[in-house]
DNA sequence: CAGTGGTCTAGACCACCAA
DNA sequence: TGGTGGTCTAGACCACTGT
C-alpha cells in the first residue's frame, strides 16, 4: 500500500474509489488473518476523514473481505466457506443425526396468523418449532426455526421433557416421506436474537433461506434459517461437479484478458 | 409516527432502536409507494442527527423495506419479487427462447488464469462469453456472464456478426444434454459495469449466484449472475408447492405467540 | 428554483481488548 | 493503561428531481 493517496478528482465518490484502492492492495500485499493498519493512520494516510474510510471498509466488509474488531483491528478475511444447503448433504429436516445442526430448544404453540399464513393451517393451530444451529468448524453458521404443525405429527408421543420433544419431533419429521423441497433465498439482517446466535452484532448481513418441505402433497414443514453473509456462500445443486471458485474479485466478471 | 422519540437510555444503539421504531411505523402506518418525512425532519422528530437517522434508514434499505431517490425522497419498498431461479422455469441456460434474459453481446477471447481455472480448462483456451440481462416486468433485476469455453461447442458454425455469435452459442448451448447443474449463492456488490446495468449506484449490494453446467460429465458452461438484493428473492426449487410468504418481518422468527 | 438524498468533514466519547 | 473499532454529532456542500 505504497501510495499516498492518489485521489484524482473523479466524479466517482471518494470512499468507493478508496475502497477500489484497499482492495488491489489486499489482493496484492495481504494474506488472510494479516491486519491492517488502523483506521485513523489510513485516513491519515488517504486524507480523508476516518468516517470516509469506514465506508469504504463497511463495502469490504460487506463483500466478506475484511473483518473489523473491536479493540483488535481490521482483518483481511478468510475467503468464504461453501456450505451445502441440498437436503441429502445436510440430512433431511431434523435428521437427529445430522451433525451439521445442533438443536438449541423446542416449543409448542398456537400458531400466529403470519405463521399460519405460510404453512396453510388454520390460525392457533398447534405447531412445534425446533431452533437450531449449524455449525462449520465448531463456529456458528447459521440459525434456523423450524416450524412443523402438530397435525403433520400423527404419532407424535405424548408429553416429555423438552429437549426430548425436540428429538421426538425431528424423528418423527424423518421418517415421513419428503416429496418436495421449495426454497428461497433472500437479504435480510440479523435482529437481537438470531445475531447473538450467530455472535454477530444486530444488524449484521445474513442469508435468509426459506425452505419449505411437503409430504404426499401437503406441506408438513417450514425452515427458515438464517446464514452469516459474511462468511457463507450456500452451495446447491448435485455433487461430483467441479469445485466452484469465484470468477473475478466480486461479483463482476470481465471479459476474459 | 406520532411518538416524538422516545429514545430511552438502553445499551442498545441509537441507530438501531431507531430502525426498529421506523420499522413497527411501516409495518403499521405506511404502504407500498408511500413517502416518509424527509430525513431533516425525521431526524429533528427523533432527537438525532441525521447521520444517525440515515444508518437506521441504511438498514431498513439493505433488508429491502425502502428505496431512496435523490431528489425524491424515501419511500416504502413493495415486497421483494420471488425470482425463479431453476433450469425449467428460466430455461436452459441461452435458451434462445427465453422471454426472461435478454442478450446485451458475446465476446469470444482468451481465457484469463482465474476464469480457465473456474472453468477446469487451460489458460488462454478460447471461451466465448454471452453478456445478458434478466427483466422481470420491464425491469432490470440481474445481470450475468455466460462462459462458455470454444471446445465444449465443436458444432459452433463459423465467424459472424457478434449479435449473431450470441444466439449461436445460445442455441448449441441448448441442444447439449445437460446432465447435472452446481450452485452457488453469496452476497456481494455490484461494480460499475453491473451497477450501472442494473439501475443502481456501484456497491450496491447484489446476491450473486455462480452456476456450472456439467455436459457427459464434463463442465460445458459457467454463469456468474447478480441479482439485486433489494428487490429479489431467489426462489428454487420444484413447482406445485404452496406460494413461500416470509415469516416474520426481516430474518427473525418468533415462536408462534 | 426549492427540496430531496448523497457525500464528506473534524471532532468527541464509548466499549472492548491485550498487555 | 493505551490502542482499537463503534457510535454520534453539527455542519457543509454536492447531485439530482420536480415545478
Amino acid at each position: 500500500m505504497g501510495t499516498t493517496g492518489q485521489l484524482s478528482a473523479v466524479p466517482e465518490p471518494k470512499y468507493w474509489h478508496l475502497r477500489t484502492v484497499l482492495l488491489r492492495a489486499i489482493d496484492s500485499e495481504f494474506s488472510t488473518g494479516q491486519v491492517l493498519p488502523n483506521e485513523r493512520e489510513l485516513s491519515a494516510r488517504f486524507g480523508v476523514a476516518r468516517a470516509t474510510l469506514r465506508q469504504a471498509l463497511d463495502q469490504l466488509e460487506l463483500e466478506g473481505r475484511l473483518v473489523r474488531r473491536r479493540g483488535i483491528g481490521t482483518l483481511i478475511a478468510a475467503p468464504r466457506v461453501g456450505v451445502p444447503v441440498s437436503r441429502q448433504e445436510e440430512g433431511w429436516p431434523g435428521a437427529a443425526r445430522s451433525q451439521a445442526w445442533r438443536t438449541i430448544d423446542c416449543t409448542t404453540a398456537p400458531a400466529s396468523a403470519q405463521l399460519a399464513k405460510s404453512l396453510g393451517i388454520a390460525e392457533g393451530a398447534t405447531v412445534h418449532t425446533v431452533r437450531r444451529v449449524r455449525l462449520v468448524e465448531g463456529r456458528a453458521v447459521a440459525g434456523e426455526s423450524l416450524h412443523v404443525p402438530a397435525a403433520a405429527l400423527p404419532h407424535l408421543p405424548g408429553f416429555r421433557a423438552e429437549s426430548d420433544r425436540a428429538r421426538s419431533v425431528l424423528r418423527q419429521l424423518e421418517r415421513l416421506e419428503v416429496d418436495g423441497e421449495s426454497r428461497s433465498v433472500e437479504l435480510g439482517v440479523a435482529e437481537a436474537e438470531q445475531a447473538a446466535l450467530l455472535e454477530r452484532p444486530p444488524g449484521a448481513p445474513v442469508l435468509v433461506m426459506t425452505t419449505q418441505y411437503a409430504s404426499a402433497g401437503r406441506l408438513v414443514a417450514l425452515a427458515v434459517s438464517t446464514y452469516r453473509a459474511d462468511t457463507c456462500k450456500l452451495t446447491f445443486g448435485e455433487a461430483g461437479l467441479v469445485e466452484v471458485t469465484p470468477v473475478g474479485a466480486t461479483a463482476e466478471v470481465r471479459t476474459a484478458s
